[in-house]
DNA sequence: TAGTGGTCTAGACCACGCC
DNA sequence: GCGTGGTCTAGACCACTAG
């Protein structure tokens, strides 16, 4: 393994399990090449990683600081939907992670190995100010996170969930919107008259363990809450 | 100026006029450290930087490669809407950019020192298999790009314009995204029903010039063609 | 003033591509 | 075999923060 990645996934975990958490300064450069028997360039190259994925903060003349990771990942982002629509979010659990077979309602294809593992599946509804303003489901292959589907969500968050109970980041996206009309159901759940127009959004994220994606369909009422995201190279 | 920078930049100008063009090896990180007395961490640093950016491909034993800029910009991109639906576009230009107020169509609020400046405009209909896909209206300040209504469009698209005539890249972007039921006069240039859903794009581009912020409103017709985007880490 | 991150130098060795 | 980019070392000086 080289020694800027050694480093770059030694200090991520350390972030990910709470040994630093946000506020926090990492140890400096000059401790870090004494701790791991490098050079400041090393460190430095693993610490540059950090910041441009936003873990961390650099401040020149203090150290570096654990940031709350909110890097925008395409649509939505790492901290999930309550930032895309600036908000407090509340989510009800419409249907518990469970196994169910793979649905024909994810519009991008389920990988060919993934077909054959057992299918995990949830549904929430997220609301702002008690209404509804998205219905969210969730698929994907059971085999990466074993006992799933008895652990709870770490501070509700399915991406948190990953990130401190299995190490998984999410690394990448691919997306798909649509303007439909409401079908009967999902109008019902989101509380406007079937035919009303909802923003239809698919995502297949990929993520840092190579055998799990995670397939995603949602149906948002953005009449009141336009989703938004911002970019900034 | 930062010797990086400096050579980061020197190298950026010559690869937006041609200079360079995509296929074409830069030259090899030693000689741009004898071009440019500088070692190689720092020649590697503003290599890392134009690689970061889309604008170079690093190819390891042979050298660094000028790259079509194609790096996700939150919904669309820099190489604009013809990869968002995959598939070749044409545009029909049904207003020429020229001199009109600030429209209250703009989602976004315009910046205060922009309101008193004058405002260009320019609107077009982006069609796929003779079908029209996408409404796009653009405004911004004039000053920031004199004689702007006198030129032509590079390739027919506005970025590679600003970028050749003007050297003057995209760095940023707010979106909001609804869906929403046409209106009368979007229904009948998207040739759909009134009533029927839209996919309804506000975005707001910041741009290397600080005294240019361009505002689009854009209106698609996603029911052949949903957006599609993808990201990776 | 001591410690931190930001920039830069002048080397070294390696893996990869191409001839 | 030679040139390329990828990694790494062991220093140096500077600007910034904070006690």
């Amino acid at each position: 393994m080289l020694k800027y990645k050694s480093l770059y996934h030694s200090l991520k975990k350390e972030i990910q399990q709470g040994t630093f958490i946000p506020g926090d300064l990492l140890p400096s450069e000059n401790e870090l090449c004494d701790q791991h028997q490098i050079t400041r360039t090393t460190a430095r190259k693993a610490l540059d990683e950090l910041q441009r994925e936003g873990f961390i903060e650099r401040l020149h003349g203090k150290g570096s600081q654990v940031r709350e990771r909110r890097k925008s990942l395409g649509l939505l982002n790492v901290k999930g939907f309550s930032e895309a629509v600036g908000q407090q979010v509340d989510a009800i659990m419409l249907q518990a992670p469970d196994y169910r077979g793979w649905s024909d309602r994810i519009q991008f294809p389920v990988k060919e190995n993934e077909q054959s593992a057992s299918c995990i599946h949830f549904e929430r509804l997220r609301c702002v100010n008690e209404e509804p303003v998205m219905l969210e489901n969730n698929w994907f292959a059971s085999t990466a996170l074993p006992n799933f589907c008895q652990l709870g969500f770490v501070d509700g968050s399915f991406f948190k969930t990953l990130s401190q109970c299995f190490f998984i980041e999410i690394v990448g996206s691919e997306q798909e919107i649509r303007a439909e009309v409401a079908s009967s159901e999902v109008a019902r759940l989101l509380r406007i008259l079937p035919g009303d127009p909802v923003l239809h959004i698919s995502i297949c994220f990929s993520t840092s363990h190579s055998s799990l994606t995670i397939y995603s369909e949602l149906y948002c009422n953005t009449t009141q809450y336009p989703i938004g995201n911002s970019y900034h190279l």
